[in-house]
Parts: structure tokens; C-alpha cells; sequence
DNA sequence: AGATTGATCCAT
DNA sequence: TGGATCAATCTG
């Protein structure tokens, strides 16, 4: 029985499940899979290649280690959705929000590689890929998703484990090797 | 190494 | 309400 064009891209798209899940295995499995962004008629696409699981209440380099505020309330929400905030006044950082809701956690999207090259940087990311704050809050799976995370089947190498970047300030979990890269 | 940039957060 | 801070990037 064949299946729609429609039913096979949908196939794709990473379900709410696959993010309620454990932050460091979703951080970990997301490597490979491909951020893809649709404007207009067109999707862009680019394989996840770095990402850093921020994770729980007590990560003192997550925004959620302070309570929750009206910037990180997406942190305490629903899996699947997007969590979008501006740093240094200028750039943009895209997360995809984990596990179940009231646990605040949430995955960095740091690095993807598309078909004209590497895009190293959160900020650069959210440039390339034209995210803003318009997509904060916005769910990451359904017919409606403008900005997904899709499964083509690729497997990923030999994964490296790294200190975050930015977070010197967080004292005992500054160096908890929470990113992934490939 | 230094400048940029402005929302956010918390201590006054 | 003020001021330090910040999950970054660019230029020199």
C-alpha cells in the first residue's frame, strides 16, 4: 500500500514522543537529523551536527535554574515545541524543548551542515534559517509546523562529548560534557 | 582582544 | 528603576 506524498513527509517529522524523552539521549539522537525550515513554498534544510542539552531546574547554566520567568516559560512546557530567545541584544538561539511538561529542558541547536556548507553557531543558525521570536512557543511536528526536525535515515559516526559553550558562570555544571557534536 | 547590542532579571 | 549580565558574532 503506498502512502501519499503527503503521509511520507509527515512520516519524517520527529513526533512529540521522540522529545519526552531523557534531554541527553534526545540531544544525543538529534545529531543526524535535519532541522528544516519552510517559507513560502520552499523548505531549507541542514543535517543537526552540534547540539548542548540544557537540562532541568538545577543546571545553573540553564536559563530554568532560577525559576521560571516570562523569557524560559516555553522550558517548562510541552515537548516538541520551540524555545527562541535573543542574547547579547543581538542574535538569536533556537531550542527544541525535551521531556515531560514542568521539567524544564531543552536542547541547543548549535551547528547543522547544508548543501552549500557548515553553519557553525546558534546565532548563525537562526540567521540562516530566518528564526526569530515570531516562532517561540511554536510546535515543532503537525501539518501547521513552519520549523521541524526530520528522520531521512541517516546514521551518524562516532559522537564527540564536549563542555558547553558560554556558561563559565555555572560553577559545578559548567563542565558537564553536555554538548554533542559529530 | 574589543566592540557591539538590547531584553531580562534582580537588587536597590 | 538602574545596572550588571548574557546559551554570540564580527572585526581588527
Amino acid at each position: 500500500m503506498a502512502v501519499s506524498y503527503r503521509e511520507d513527509r509527515m512520516n519524517k517529522i520527529l513526533p512529540p514522543s521522540f522529545y519526552r524523552r531523557k534531554t541527553l539521549f534526545v540531544a544525543k539522537n538529534l545529531l543526524g537529523k535535519y532541522l528544516v525550515r519552510k517559507i513560502g513554498k520552499k523548505n531549507i534544510a541542514g543535517k543537526i551536527i552540534e547540539v548542548e542539552a540544557y537540562n532541568g531546574p538545577k543546571d545553573l547554566a540553564s536559563h530554568a535554574s532560577r525559576g521560571k520567568t516570562k523569557r524560559n516559560e516555553v522550558m517548562f512546557g510541552d515537548p516538541g515545541h520551540w524555545y527562541i530567545y535573543l542574547v547579547y541584544g543581538m542574535h538569536f538561539c533556537l531550542n527544541i524543548v525535551t521531556e515531560k511538561k514542568g521539567y524544564p529542558a531543552a536542547v541547543l541547536i548549535r551547528s547543522v551542515e547544508t548543501e552549500s556548507g557548515e553553519i557553525n553557531g546558534p546565532g548563525r543558525v537562526c540567521r540562516s534559517f530566518k528564526i526569530d521570536l515570531g516562532l517561540n512557543n511554536a510546535k515543532a511536528f503537525g501539518k501547521e509546523a513552519e520549523l521541524w526536525i526530520e528522520d531521512r535515515g541517516e546514521k551518524i559516526g562516532k559522537i564527540k562529548r564536549t563542555p558547553r559553550i558560554g556558561v563559565d558562570y555555572a560553577k559545578d555544571y559548567k563542565d558537564k560534557l553536555w554538548r554533542y557534536s559529530r
